[in-house]
DNA sequence: CATATCTTTGTGTGCGTACACACTAAACAA
DNA sequence: TTGTTTAGTGTGTACGCACACAAAGATATG
């Protein structure tokens, strides 16, 4: 049988109304019998029913998710359904999610969001941090509420976030370069293709992975060519010459990695090309997001590098959730393993249910 | 606010204890006042409290889970992590797991231990499936008595358990093979390492991993040799001078796998080897036990195949207790994520905590 | 010494549900 | 008629805890 309070008020020859303010610090309680009643905790062992507990507080918490907005099929929708399905769990403890999307490509919507944001109140906030500086601000605000909030997406270091949940983009360079290098003989040949998308977008993640990538080549010392190539989905015409052209003169295969998550499109772009050229081609992409899955079952692209980006906005939810509902500590940091993914276990990863 | 039973029976104009009985279909309610409540309930989309629920029900779960015993930083210690991690969380919903342990090599342990479940009349059970027959033997006795029950490790078709948790382990192979070609110029000779353990051991995850790999090799038209070395790790002798003379004759790089979960064994083994012929060797292995993990930082390994073990655990006992206490239907075949392990990404593999 | 004030302690009610039990009315048997 | 059974229904209590409130005791004030 559990110990109750009833029997910690018992042993300890108090009413159940002290043992309560014991508990939960409420003062107003006098020396002795305090020592008393935490005598008996401690020796009985008093774990609180968690159940009963919030049946009687009728505590009930309202959390704020802060995303980007995303089209069906893209990378910030993975990480919605994340939240969602953590919204659907942590629904019996009376918590409530309310998600906001702002625009990637435009500070002033992220801001405008926060404003909003701080007005309600939240007892506590997911945060995408794509925009650093009023991310950190908005940190500060949250930190004089005392609300908690976890970061997911990149960590920006010397917050007082409670968590964070993401990948180390850096190292997922490395393994990118490292796969490309290993799997692939006399490869002498990389580039950097970049597809033109709205605003010119370079995002950490996508500087990191690429930093990570240069590093491993130096690394081991590898003396081939490298190149960046543009590509305008609109008009991928000049992009196509200069792939053309770099295939054509190459007598081995060619690297090619895409630093965003989209390599779905570039796939799209070069199914122009005649099909000697396009199997020269030995393609690294990012995230399993649908488009990129099925390039890859195509077997024009031949590694997906991954990581559970719907765990990221699942966990994120959790974290606070526990924290206040359970007072569990989270880790500060929390790296997302790096998955790579071929035509042969996409397969099972993709069927992999939260 | 939330729709509770009072607000059902005010609704339908009877009393709480009628709504109860509707809701858990007791029995003895007419017909009108059965309609009545049940319209209601649909009307005003009633969702119970499953925290006052299972407060006011004293309710509590008794599961068993059996598997195999073993060693510290064996295979089997990850799958127990997992289901003793999943104890911990459903305690609040009043459900106690214990433990039970057979010798895998020894089907006798395995049967002695069913009897003592199937005494002890548990409310659910999770078998690791190692021992085909008499899983089924008891798997019936399971129907019998209405007791849910879920398999990990391997799946055995046509069984009613509630649902199975493990890898596909022919598709592992089948990868296995597909990286040891890809990532190794001019591989002409490949051998399986075969580490005597106790009884001979083939077990069916074995038998599907060199199924896959030796599938691919056809699939692929692989011209190379094909060679099978035994060692006796006490006494490594013989296994050696074979591994030797094979490294010797062959001026290409090696392929060498690992079918069961030991190949820390196996690098142990070829320490004794001079590293000119220890550097011939490419190497893949199965599952991230401590000891795999460290050879794989060594550059002993190249890499780890593996599947989250300890999620194995984990899932199959939350199956059993998201179907009890909130009658959740899992899906009946949950393959795992197939997990390709690099020096560079297994920090973050072992890193990610449950 | 009576009264006011403050501190400490105990009691009671309610959270939403489950379930035992009591009760009613009708049917049926003796 | 009376007692017994049975289907149908409502009531009350308990689950373990939180919290408002009442009570009691201690101290201060005039």
């Amino acid at each position: 049988m559990k110990v109750k309070i009833v029997d910690i008020a018992k042993k300890a020859g108090v009413s159940t109304g002290t043992v309560d303010r014991v508990i939960h610090n409420r003062g107003k309680v006098s020396k002795e019998k305090l020592e008393l009643v935490e005598k008996a905790l401690k020796e009985m062992n008093y774990e609180p029913n968690i159940l009963a507990s919030f049946l009687a507080s009728k505590r009930n918490f309202r959390f704020a998710a802060i995303v980007p907005s995303y089209t069906s099929g893209s990378y910030w929708e993975l990480a919605c359904e994340g939240i969602k399905k953590a919204a659907e769990e942590v629904e019996k403890y009376n918590t409530q999610i309310d998600i906001y999307y702002f625009d990637q490509y435009n500070v002033a919507t992220f801001n405008e969001i926060v404003q909003q944001v701080i007005v309600k109140e939240y007892d506590g906030v997911v945060i995408a941090t794509l925009f650093e500086k009023p991310v950190k601000a908005f940190a500060k605000d949250l930190d004089f509420n005392k609300v908690p909030y976890v970061f997911i997406d990149s960590d920006i270091p010397n917050q007082n976030n409670l968590s964070y949940f993401g990948s180390n983009t850096y190292i997922t360079g490395k393994i990118a370069a490292r796969l490309l290098l290993e799997s692939t003989n006399n490869l002498n040949t990389i580039f950097f293709a970049h597809i033109k998308f709205k605003r010119s977008e370079i995002s950490v993640q996508m500087r990191n992975r690429e930093k990570g990538f240069i590093d491993y080549l130096i690394e081991t010392d590898f003396r081939g060519r490298i190149q960046h190539i543009e590509f305008d989905p609109e008009n991928a015409k000049e992009g196509l010459e200069t792939l053309t052209k770099l295939l054509e003169n190459n007598e081995y295969p060619v690297g090619g990695i895409i630093l965003n998550s989209r390599i779905y499109q570039f796939a799209d772009i070069i199914q122009k090309l005649p099909e000697n050229l396009r199997k020269k081609m030995y393609l690294i992409g990012h995230d399993a997001i649908p488009g990129n899955v099925e390039a890859l079952k195509n077997d024009d692209v031949k590694f997906l590098l991954s990581q559970r980006t719907d765990l990221q906005g699942y966990d994120a939810v959790k974290a606070l959730s526990n924290f206040l509902v359970f007072k569990e500590q989270p880790a500060k940091i929390n790296y997302m393993p790096i998955d790579i993914l071929l035509k042969d276990n996409v397969d099972y990863y993709y069927n992999y249910k939260l």
